[in-house]
RNA sequence: GGGCCUCUAGCUCAGGUGGUUAGAGCGUACCCCUGAUAAGGGUAAGGUCUCUGGUUCGAGUCCAGAGAGGCCCA
């Protein structure tokens, strides 16, 4: 007789290697053919709770970077908890297609020549690119395991998205937030379009540095000092802005002072004397100190402009900085922020002498078409040769360059449409303070970034995009826009897509019979500017939320914490433009994924890692776990050695859920109804840890603290499943009858805590989680996704045998260090042949341990147990440890002495007597199983 | 230059309102098991909490400064 094949070895075809990039194709397409994510919605649909996470569109230009896949993946964790927890919650992904890099890609990638092709093949060819990359990004979130409505994203180029950005306009104009005016921009004068914000790069640039006397005209100043000529000073690194200069801007109510060097007297602020700027002479001391004086002082007083006939007034400007330069600002309304407000404030005119492509216009005659960067010498040479110059040199400094070709930008004042942030301030603040932002500090961090937002420049002159719907009378030229007009464009443009605006004549999209606004005239030209992609993806939530879903304003925004400064707040500038309110209720952003040594990810460092590699590699149920365990809100590092270690945690899960599966194999769900009372204390037990695992997590969950929640479940995983729970219930599990109370009792627990563990952990190990229910029996479900959240609070627990069981894992764990040492030393080597000893002179403890005498055997898995109240103390010093019951503390001496019990052949446990049968000697149990089961009669 | 953030064992994370020898897991070393087996169990060694200064009887935990790194902006 074979003895092992008497007992009840586990049995499973879910295999203990996972081949995670072969099998997780499958169980994709598995989802796929059964629909299970339109299953999953259409279950919660009338259960009357909502969760909606808007997603934001990515940019379709590229195939994904580890950012995307962290972004989704802690997406679809959140919505497959939601949905588990039985909320409807659809995920609708969607794309940014339009804009400058996909137009871009087009012409390089096909070789377009801009001003020989037509708008239309440009927008045919950049449209190509956008969705092209649209659905291989979207192949690889699906292959991520990221569940959403992969049926019905939402693309920015589909028309009935561009009808809503159109008609968006429309609603911010009557509501008072649109306005046209000529502002500097950035401008990039190889692309020839101005920039936004976001599309500008810090880069070193060298830069002519020169500084520049303006001769000061006024009298009665000079005469107060005594002086015959004066002459202000200024410092500059964009000699070609001085044509448009119109101002001198000086600190005011600060000290400034005349000084004399070499015959000449000149003006600047008393720090400038201080600081290493370009001039030698003031380095050096070389000059005499004639006045000090307060700077108001200047207030209004004129100079003339160093080569063109015409004043420069002085001006008070707080932004001066009397210690940079000269401490007097050289004004350009036309060619800066900073000089546009100034000129705004003083009525200054705002001249802009530069064309689209850089070059000077006939506004100054002897620049005319003369390239920006060319002016510079030319316009130093005649400074010299007026006698104003007083040094030039080369500056390297941080200086704004174009995103895409990598140019310097200048700033350049054009007509462009802007939406008034200003105007809506107040209620943006409002409405940030409304939201919940994860972390805290989102908060901060959104209302410093208000305080300084400039109004958004809407307009763009380039054609792969949405057109701004406005017609421009021909008679009085002036801009037509009213809510009819607009709303009879975005109907065109929602049957026929924005093709229509570049493909149609003007008129076809005036309403019939449709006059200027202002004279009356019948016939108008378009609006030729497109709209800044970044408005486009701002009123994602006007299409998605609003318009689709019906549901506005959503649960959660979940992006990179550079969309601080991008989509959450351009979203939430046309959400309040429109609505009046912010189009989220909570705020969610992750850092970046850095490499293994916490730097960012550039082609040019060579250190980019593909995240379609580590899937290809290890599986994407890795990738989602490794996510899952780190503190995403700050910066992740990953690193091949990083992956190794969630290989590890990865094998542990799934091993463990592998050896309940294959202790299931026999498993009958009708034995007997789950009843905590009938149930032994160690199934109560771990029962209750489960219940308490599950209070936990869910809080870890509602905080989206995905990697407490992941350790969590690990640590029970660990330490009360495979160290203690399984590794003692063996016993029962194989040698145990099949049917015996013992062990279907066994059976009955492992089954709810391994069908709940694959329901809590699916969010997270989708794939794994998705095949290991397959190999569940007794389930209602195809999928595991359509199970639900496992919720242990109607099972009530006696605490105090809770607590019993508690007091005696504990003396367990305790003692374990004093039996290593006894092994070590060779007297036994396994805990079940050895007797374990107790003393302690307290009688009422040993009562204690008398009374949980088989609890303590079945977790020690001790041959027997003894208790003794004399005891040597010599032979025991190294074997004292502290119990604890409830707040009570107690010493006491733990031995373990080898017995000399006999080893039963089939359960390998020790006892005192063993009978014979056949060949073999078995104890008293493993032969009444033998003979249930009528193997011996 | 400004706003915001991060810095705890080799790695990933814990460490409410400041208070005994700073906790886990993974990895490592060693041991046991061979009926979870390219598995399972156990024990141990590893941090003075980036640095400096301060507040305090007492600081990883509060304050100030520095360094390294990240995002955004000028």
């Amino acid at each position: 007789m074979d003895l092992s094949k008497t007992v009840n070895l586990p049995y499973t075809e879910f295999e203990m290697k996972a081949n995670l990039p072969l099998n997780e194709p499958n169980i994709i397409e598995f989802w796929k053919e059964n629909r299970i994510y339109y299953k999953a919605l259409n279950k919660n649909k009338n259960n009357n709770k909502v969760f909606i996470l808007h997603d934001g569109p990515p940019y379709s230009n590229g195939k994904i970077h580890l950012g995307h896949a962290l972004n989704k993946i802690l997406k679809d964790i959140i919505v497959k908890y939601k949905t588990l927890k039985g909320y409807y919650s659809p995920f609708i992904p969607g794309w940014d297609t339009h804009g400058l890099p996909n137009e871009k890609a087009a012409i390089d990638t096909f070789k377009i020549d801009r001003k020989k092709v037509s708008p239309i093949y440009i927008r045919e060819k950049s449209k190509e690119i956008a969705v092209n990359y649209s659905e291989i990004q979207k192949e690889q979130f699906i292959r991520l395991g990221v569940f959403a409505d992969w049926e019905n994203p939402y693309l920015t180029l589909n028309p009935s998205y561009e009808s809503i950005i159109v008609k968006s306009f429309g609603e911010l104009y009557q509501n008072g937030y649109i306005y046209r005016d000529l502002k500097p921009v950035y401008w990039c004068y190889e692309c020839e379009t101005s920039l936004a914000e976001a599309e500008i790069e810090y880069k070193n640039k060298i830069s002519p540095s020169i500084v520049v006397a303006f001769k000061l005209l006024n009298q009665e100043f000079l005469n107060k000092y005594n002086l015959n000529e004066a002459y202000i000073l200024i410092w500059t690194t964009t000699p070609w802005t001085l044509p448009a200069n119109v101002a001198l801007a000086f600190k005011p109510d600060s000290s400034y002072v005349i000084i004399n060097y070499n015959n000449n007297n000149y003006i600047i602020s008393k720090e400038a004397l201080f600081n290493s700027w370009q001039l030698e002479f003031i380095r050096k001391g070389e000059y005499k100190i004639l006045f000090e004086f307060n700077s108001n002082e200047l207030n209004n007083l004129k100079a003339k402009h160093p080569f063109i006939d015409r004043e420069s007034i002085l001006l008070p400007a707080d932004y001066v900085d009397i210690s940079d330069g000269s401490g007097i600002v050289h004004t350009a309304p036309g060619h800066g922020l900073e000089d546009y407000l100034t000129g705004k404030k003083y009525n200054l005119p705002i001249l802009s002498p530069i064309d689209s492509e850089g070059k000077f216009t006939d506004e100054i005659d002897f620049l005319k078409s003369i390239h920006v960067n060319q002016a510079n010498n030319i316009i130093i040479d005649i400074i010299e040769k007026n006698r104003l110059l007083l040094n030039k040199g080369n500056y390297e400094h941080s200086y704004p360059h174009c995103w895409r070709c990598k140019n310097p930008v200048i700033f350049r004042a054009t007509y462009q449409w802007f939406l008034d942030v200003q105007k809506m301030k107040d209620k943006l603040v409002k409405e940030v303070n409304q939201v919940k932002w994860y972390p805290e500090w989102g908060l901060i961090r959104m209302l410093n970034m208000l305080e300084n937002r400039p109004d958004w420049c809407l307009s763009r002159q380039r054609v792969w995009g949405v057109p701004i719907p406005v017609l421009y009378c021909n008679n009085c030229k002036k801009p037509n826009v009213n809510k009819v007009l607009v709303d009879h464009i975005a109907e065109i443009i929602s049957k026929e897509g924005s093709d229509s605006w570049f493909k149609n004549d003007s008129n076809y999209f005036k309403p019939n019979g449709y006059k200027c606004m202002y004279c009356s005239y019948e016939d108008f030209s378009k609006e030729e500017d497109i709209f800044d992609v970044w408005y486009e993806s701002a009123v994602s939530h006007l299409s998605v939320l609003y318009n689709n879903l019906k549901f506005h304003p959503s649960d959660l925004y979940l992006e990179g914490a550079d969309q601080y400064r991008g989509w959450f707040q351009v979203s939430l500038i046309t959400s309040v433009g429109v609505l009046d309110r912010a189009p989220y209720k909570a705020v969610l952003t992750h850092g970046w994924v850095l490499d293994e040594f916490g730097r960012a990810m550039h082609k040019s460092l060579g250190n980019v890692i593909d995240p379609m590699e580590i899937v290809e590699e290890y599986g994407a149920d890795i990738l989602r776990l490794f996510f899952a365990t780190t503190e995403y809100t700050n910066d992740i590092k990953i690193s091949k050695k990083t992956l190794a270690t969630i290989v590890e945690i990865y094998k542990k899960i799934r091993n463990t859920i592998r050896f309940i599966l294959g202790n299931l194999y026999d498993f009958d769900i009708n034995a007997f109804d789950l009843n905590i009372d009938n149930l032994l204390l160690l199934e109560k037990y771990i029962l209750f840890r489960f219940k308490e695992l599950l209070n936990e997590i869910e809080g870890f969950m509602e905080k989206f603290e995905f990697h407490r929640y992941v350790n969590e479940i690990y640590d029970f995983i660990v330490h009360d499943l495979s160290s203690l729970y399984l590794d003692i219930k063996k016993d029962v599990l194989y040698t145990y009858a099949k049917d015996s109370f013992e062990r279907r009792s066994t059976q009955l627990v492992l089954y709810h805590i391994l069908k709940s563990l694959l329901i809590i952990l699916f969010p997270i190990l989708s794939f794994t989680c998705e095949q290991a229910y397959k190999h569940l029996k007794y389930t209602d479900s195809i999928s595991c996704y359509l199970e639900s959240f496992p919720d242990f609070n109607n099972i009530n627990f006696n605490l105090d045998e809770i607590n019993n069981v508690k007091n005696i894992i504990n003396l367990y764990k305790s003692s374990l260090p004093i039996f290593e040492v006894l092994k070590n030393q060779g007297n036994f080597k396994t805990l079940n042949e050895t007797i374990l000893k107790i003393y302690s002179n307290d009688n009422s403890l040993l009562d204690y341990f008398q009374n949980n005498f088989k609890l303590i055997k079945e977790i020690f898995r001790v041959a027997d147990i003894e208790l003794s109240n004399s005891y040597n103390f010599a032979n025991l010093k190294d074997k004292q440890i502290t119990f604890s019951i409830g707040d009570k503390n107690y010493t006491l001496f733990i031995d373990f002495i080898k017995s000399n019990y006999l080893k039963c052949e089939r359960c390998w446990n020790y006892f005192k007597e063993l009978k014979q049968i056949e060949n073999h000697k078995v104890c008293n149990r493993c032969l009444d199983v033998l003979k249930n089961v009528g193997i011996v009669i």
